[in-house]
DNA sequence: ATTATACATCAAAATATTTTGATGTATCAA
DNA sequence: TTGATACATCAAAATATTTTGATGTATAAT
């Protein structure tokens, strides 16, 4: 039995998987759809607190989704799209290789 | 600032990615990318247990990703592309917004 | 009928993640 | 230099997920 039709690791999907995990997390990568928030925003925007959203942060920078730049006494925080291809590309194997799949009683 | 650019909805995608957040579960995705699998197929490629298996396997029927398909003692999964493509679609609003996106020190 | 196989389900234990509140560091303004 | 702001980090508590081993149910073979 053929495994591993991806050629992306399954140790990076998982890591980005977990990122994605979180409602809270998809709620911050939303936000940082519109460009770059700082955490001062989140808080306005969604009422969690700031230790909260800087472990989210935290977890999303570790997992190479976002990328931060610093201003003053304020830390910038953006979407690294790169990190969104590999997931794209991972998916894109599934879907592709799925849909070539014959199934016996189909 | 706009939000939910994204017109899939914010607990379905959660509920995927939960699914795609542990190894093991990657695991068996993987093996089911190979067509039908049983839990004793997981069983002799991964030495989970039995009973682990079928807690992983139970997530994943949760969050839409497999069908089952029962013959005699054996209960055959496989994937369910339909699920996959909603998490691409995800993703390709994702990475089209972000790559559309002007920022101001770029 | 009895036994074996394939799998689901359950409760308890083990483990991991998330939240909270406090404290620390750097930047800036007065 | 003092005080305020923006954020990171930490340890403890709260919560959620995963694993284990036991038991249950259905199917099938003897």
């Amino acid at each position: 039995m053929l495994k591993n039709i991806s050629k992306v690791k399954k140790e990076d999907i998982s890591k980005l998987m977990v990122s994605f995990s979180d409602p809270f997390r998809l709620e911050i990568i939303d936000l940082m759809m519109e460009g770059e928030v700082c955490v001062c925003d989140i808080m306005k925007l969604t009422k969690l607190s700031q230790s909260r959203i800087s472990y989210h942060i935290k977890i999303l920078k570790e997992a190479g989704l976002i990328s931060d730049r610093q201003e003053g006494r304020w830390v910038y925080y953006s979407l690294k799209k790169e990190a969104f291809f590999l997931i794209k590309e991972w998916i894109t194997s599934l879907t592709d290789y799925s849909s070539n799949k014959k199934r016996c009683c189909e």
